[in-house]
DNA sequence: TGCATAAGCAGAATTTTATTCTGTCGATTT
DNA sequence: AAATCGACAGAATAAAATTCTGCTTATGCA
């Protein structure tokens, strides 16, 4: 379960998070190792899900995604025993994160959409919909100063 | 500023944010295209700030960032115009996303450290020191039941 | 301690890709 | 109608990915 990542392998991490295309050869170049060392452990980071995806990261306004919110949810499952209220929430495309927060039955969402009336169409349609949701507390994202998947690497 | 995405250039963001490794031939021989022919839209798509950049999901325990938090942060500047607190929590490494949110001058915070104490002491060592914030109330995360840094590409 | 095994790597060979270039076709402009 | 532009295919070339072989050094184990 356990995978002890040394510095090359955070090396790699590092400069593979700034980007995700970078090539096989320049990491190598860049490491200064042979091209099939390098490729071999790539292959071990994604075998042992310390690489969990590739993504593109792609500008929310360019396909419309204008409106961005931070939803928590209080859901009243009293005895309903775990709920899969969470995994009903995750199912809604718009729906980016959701996170079970501290707090009794809580969770946070993020969610983009168009505008703001297509959040209020959503939140009516389908949200609403979910059994056990007592109470929900919009915030709107006016703008978003940082964004980074990035996670810190660790440097030894 | 503007820019037109055709059904050609959707399907390449869908399957790119899928995975952003796939290669150019891999993607020109499910759109049935040339390579060539993709590869400029890509580039297109890259120039035009509808792809922004390509990233590597890292699994945060693999690295020892097991804790997860969002922090709401008031800052208190009466007058001292739009002054850079965003900008700061911003630099913070830890600090992956700000967003500025509705309310008089808030903040919305999301963090990730090693564990809670190392989350007090960064609050206590950074947060704290950056002028104007008045108050600050952090929500932990016990469980991400979804992280999905995708977008809904819209299906014409 | 000493042998057996496995891990990590380099280097070369081979298969695939990326990238560039040229020319076609159709739509738009003038 | 001629000129121009955009989008694309196809071919050629440069570069990369991938595989394989062995070498070297840890690591395990008797």
């Amino acid at each position: 379960m356990e995978f002890n990542l040394d510095n090359i392998d955070l090396a790699i991490l590092e400069k593979m998070q700034a980007n995700a295309r970078i090539s096989n050869a320049d990491l190598a170049r860049e490491l200064s190792m042979a091209p099939s060392a390098i490729l071999e452990r790539v292959k071990k980071l994604e075998q042992k899900d310390v690489i969990r995806r590739y993504t593109t990261a792609i500008n929310p306004a360019a396909i419309q995604q204008k409106l961005l919110a931070f939803i928590f949810l209080r859901s009243s499952e009293g005895f309903t025993c775990c709920s899969d209220t969470a995994a009903q929430l995750a199912a809604i495309p718009e729906v980016q994160e959701v996170h079970h927060i501290a707090g009794e039955d809580c969770y946070l969402v993020k969610v983009r959409t168009t505008d703001a009336s297509s959040l209020m169409s959503l939140m009516r349609s389908k949200m609403q919909k979910i059994p056990n949701i007592a109470s929900t507390k919009t915030t709107i994202v006016l703008e978003t100063v940082k964004e980074q998947p990035d996670l810190v690497i660790p440097k030894t």
